[in-house]
DNA sequence: AGTTTTCCTATTGAATTACTAGGGAAATGT
DNA sequence: ACATTTCCCTAGTAATTCAATAGGAAAACT
């Protein structure tokens, strides 16, 4: 009965961070799966298939061969860490495996719809709005900033 | 590769339905297990064991028996969603099985933590601010309605 | 040719999820 | 006292997902 709530999941951490680690090589430079793995401690066949999906899904680009390795297919301000998650691990909130606006109920729970709807539109705020840049340049926007600066933000429950 | 992101369990959605049963039975009357579920579609047997947590949690009384059943053990605006689903199913939001201030990152990741850090708080702010009699009454706080109403956050991604 | 590195498919073990089954314990009605 | 109702507890299970591993084929470079 613990540790399941909202959660975000190792992919999407490991997408995250492998974007970063590219998003902090620079556009030019091009950086190998395994280097990244190294860097983050991240199993290196695990991540293998994370830079696949961010290639399927148009993030990166990536060369084989000697001098391959992937980059960032955009400038890493036009990145945003929400499109990395969707793209690693699918929708950024469901309810019961499905997205909201496909959920119906019915009496006292009616307004349970918008309520997630509300919680989702939040959630997009941020992670729609902070980009790979932010992140890598340790320069999170003000507003997202001062959310994570309230102590209280930083206690258990 | 689809389906995951942050979702919101099964079980975290049938309790906080549950308890807005509960909720629009006021603070008297006692409902059965049978009829919860049969009002809001949920398997009887599998409600029974959220419905037993609801009450190890401390949200929720219950007596057996002819006139038995369950009901609120505090007032519909002292119970916020939040707490029904850290009851039912642990914490709100968690990076890899574990809460945001457990992780590190290094590197370009730093920024990462405090990053999953403003989304846990702006996640807490609706699901803690939302209590069961708002959401029973179908009368969202303005702050969340006007979430809710921009058409945007109705569109899939 | 030979090395490097991405790319693809398949498999695995463990955990989680969403249930189901069966029966015991307490309260109530007759 | 007895039967009925309803909660309560333990256990089990089938299906899925998660995180990771294995092995090699295809492409690029030296």
């Amino acid at each position: 009965m613990d540790n399941r709530g909202m959660r975000i999941s190792a992919r999407a951490d490991y997408a995250v961070r492998a974007a970063l680690e590219l998003a902090a090589a620079g556009d030019e430079a091009s950086l190998k799966a395994e280097a990244i793995a190294a860097a983050q401690g991240i199993p290196h066949k695990f991540l293998e298939g994370i830079l696949g999906d961010l290639r399927r899904g148009g993030l990166v680009v990536s060369r084989r061969g000697g001098k391959g390795g992937y980059r960032l297919a955009r400038p890493a301000d036009s990145i945003a860490i929400a499109d990395v998650i969707r793209v690693a691990d699918g929708p950024l909130v469901s309810v019961r495996g499905v997205r909201p606006p496909e959920l119906s109920y019915c009496g006292p729970a009616e307004s349970l719809l918008p309520l997630w709807i509300a919680v989702r539109a939040n959630v997009r705020k941020i992670l729609g709005e902070v980009t790979l840049a932010h992140v890598a340049a340790a320069k999170l926007p003000d507003e997202v900033l001062s959310l994570a600066e309230d102590p209280e933000a930083w206690t258990n429950p």
